[in-house]
RNA sequence: GCGGGGAUCGCCUAGCCCGGUAUGGCGUGGGAUUGCUAAUCCCAUGUUCGCAAGAACUCGGGGGUUCAAGUCCCUCUCCCCGCGCCA
């Protein structure tokens, strides 16, 4: 949600940011819908405060023991015309709602415009690329061959995009993970483990609309909905507090599951482990001052590039445009890590500014002292460490000759071997 | 799952039986008094719209009864106690 302020007076603002993320939106709309429902506001309020007038008249005249059945009458008329009044002024009301819950964040003047994602700019690389003198496997080949993955049984079971891990695989998750754990608590984050169902309410303050029937999946008969990632559990985690200075900013890493129906991803990726319905994440995670986000956001990218420098995973980190960018954040860098399998860099973190833009939908305010104004709290997320598809890196990356693969030197303590 | 008790403007709390402008405290800010600190006293302190005056809204969510609902009725959610079931 947009603040108030930006649609009433910067409405051309609005129209540049729409046309720069190639959205469409009915933006005229809204803004005709948001007039009508202010005159309206007024009028209903006018006719409110004649109601409570008169509702203390008649209570005192009551009191005073005289007669108070015309008062009534007319009391009668003004509560069955406010009702009519109030019903028209729902319907618009919940019109405008629906029009304020879909429209995108603003975007930072940092952020290159373009509709796609080849207006992408990269910001730096660190690490080799790895060379091979022999054949290069991709992780479906180098898992199949060492029998630490099952997709075909996977298929059978569940379906398409999803996976058996076995063995060597699931060591690594479990490596990945501890090491994950290990880094991240060590750099002021608190741990945090939240509910991998969450209802509706806190669902769509996290996710924009569109967004919601292409990745979220329901709960039959419940009002529970599978989070894509701990972003969603978090996000909504302080839905309508007010939260006191002293203890922002709060910092959570986040572990859980996330479930994604990928309905937009048709053929795209299509076998392997690195686009499926499930997989395991820890998730940075944080709220702040606004005028500290920008800095956070940094420092947050900084975090999480030092975690894959740790590693020995080549990667580039990119700003995205203005087109490719989700619709809730500000800007937005993603990782993409080197895979040798694929011969290119591929999305492993996405790492994002949502300014106040959650926290408007989710009611979260803060104050430094509590008789001061509320102000709304500033989000911001990444990812830490997607486990599968930082294993697709590592399996593909440090694959030998012979078809085995070796592990990354940090891993090896929390993983017990130099092998798989 | 069953029975009982609860949810009030940051926190605590009165009001509900018996419908008629939401009580008090804590915290916080400002002021008074004081050599300083402490203590005491006074004022302010929910949300929205508004430059302001002001007005509206607000008692877990939704619906109903009524001229009028924190208060009465229905329903849902969550919390506490007891019973049942259980990893």
């Amino acid at each position: 949600m947009l603040d108030p302020k930006i649609i009433r007076d910067e409405p051309e603002k609005i129209k540049e940011m729409l046309k720069d993320r190639a959205v469409e939106f009915d933006l005229e709309k809204m803004l005709e819908l948001n007039k009508v429902r202010k005159d309206m506001m007024q009028q209903t309020d006018e006719l409110k405060q004649k109601r409570n007038q008169m509702s203390m008249k008649i209570a005192t005249e009551k009191k005073a023991g005289n007669d108070a059945s015309e008062l009534l009458q007319e009391m009668s008329q003004i509560s069955s015309k406010l009702d009519d009044m109030e019903n028209q002024r729902k319907t618009i009301d919940d019109d405008y709602h629906k029009l304020s819950f879909s429209i995108p964040n603003m975007i930072h003047d940092s952020v290159p415009k373009g509709p796609d994602e080849s207006f992408n700019k990269q910001v730096r690389t660190w690490g080799d690329v790895p060379k091979f003198d022999f054949e290069v496997k991709d992780h479906i080949d180098l898992g199949l061959g060492l029998d630490i993955v099952d997709l075909e049984r996977a298929s059978k079971t569940a379906g398409a995009r999803f996976y058996y891990l076995k063995g060597g695989l699931v060591k690594l998750g479990q490596a990945l993970t501890a090491f994950a754990l290990d880094f991240v608590s060590k750099r002021d984050y608190n741990l945090i483990q939240p509910p991998y169902m969450i209802n509706r309410q806190s669902m769509e303050g996290a996710v924009i609309a569109d967004d919601f029937e292409e990745v979220i999946y329901k709960v039959q008969d419940e009002d529970l909905f599978l989070i894509g990632t701990s972003e969603h559990a978090i996000a909504s985690m302080h839905y309508d507090e007010i939260l006191e200075g002293g203890k922002i900013p709060l910092r959570y890493a986040s572990i859980s599951p996330c479930f994604r129906k990928e309905a937009g991803a048709h053929g795209k990726d299509q076998k392997g482990i690195f686009r499926v319905h499930q997989f395991e994440k820890i998730e940075q995670f944080i709220f702040c001052r606004p005028e500290e986000s920008w800095d956070e956001h940094e420092k947050m990218i900084k975090n999480t590039e030092e975690f894959y420098q740790e590693l020995e995973i080549p990667y580039r980190l990119m700003l995205l445009s203005s087109g490719d960018m989700g619709k809730v954040s500000a800007k937005t860098y993603d990782i993409e890590a080197w895979m040798s399998g694929q011969n290119a860099y591929r999305e492993i973190v996405s790492c994002s500014n949502c300014l106040d833009y959650q926290s408007r939908r989710l009611k979260i305010r803060f104050r430094e002292k509590s008789n001061e104004d509320t102000k709304y709290i500033h989000t911001l997320n990444s990812t830490l460490v997607a486990i599968e598809r930082t294993m697709v890196a590592i399996l593909e990356n440090n694959q030998t000759k012979d078809g085995h693969v070796e592990i990354p030197k940090v891993l090896q303590k929390y993983f017990g071997d130099n092998l798989i």
